[in-house]
DNA sequence: CTATGATGCTTCGATAACCGAAGCGCAAGG
DNA sequence: CCTTGCGCTTCGGTTATCGAAGCATCATAG
């Protein structure tokens, strides 16, 4: 299929430079990336399960997502499903905080608290 | 222009679960969304110099972006520009291991491009 | 040997998201 | 007055995503 992500040292989307961190911020900003490297971190599945996982996300957009993990080394295909790389745990790992922020701003939302430069 | 974002709380594109952490990831999936936060980390700016810092970002989706973030209480405007909240300023502080996880992975694809951020 | 069901993955027309050049209304400066 | 910069909108064209259908393959069952 050639579908080919974004990849460090590489020029991306909305950046010439090539700078690592680009790469990493237009590659996880595709529709349903970071979903699925979350939904991987819990637990491996197939190209199926998920598809069922993510709330029947198109399979088309799916295998193009899982062609540029998977070329950036995030992923796997093995016999028993997708699984995360070394790399792909340590991104995920990187994203964790995300989780607790995440908490923290369902609370504050609604609050009128702590707002200034 | 009554954009509104995702909000935790709220069902989002790919879940109808309201998990918190849903909302983030589909609000942070959306294209520039983190590149703005990032951008705005390492200095506040106005609409017409976030637009010229991200290669030219097209207006019309600067202007969205902004006001999901705004109604997310993530950023403010200001008279000297557009400014992030506590909470923003948390989020990109939970964000802030993709950078040096995007050097790691810039080296382990065999791409030596490391610049300084 | 069918047939049935599951898998990973492709196709393709329709829809939504994004792009980008142009322009608007406003405020400040010359 | 004229110009400059600002935040922001408009709108026609382009790209990304959707989703139902289908294909090839393998395993198990009849």
């Amino acid at each position: 299929m050639e579908a080919r992500g974004p990849r460090p040292g590489v020029p991306v989307r909305g950046s010439e430079s090539g700078r690592p961190v680009m790469a990493a911020l237009d590659l996880l900003g595709r529709r349903w990336t970071m979903r699925i490297l979350w939904e991987l971190s819990q637990v491996p599945a197939g190209f199926r399960e998920l598809q069922r996982r993510c709330e029947r996300m198109s399979s088309s957009v799916l295998t193009t997502r899982l062609d540029e993990l998977t070329s950036a080394r995030l992923l796997t295909l093995q016999p028993d499903g997708y699984h995360l790389t070394a790399l792909g745990r340590d991104l995920v790992k990187a994203l964790s905080p995300l989780d607790a922020w995440s908490r923290r701003w369902a609370k504050e939302t609604g609050d009128m608290t702590t707002e200034e430069s």
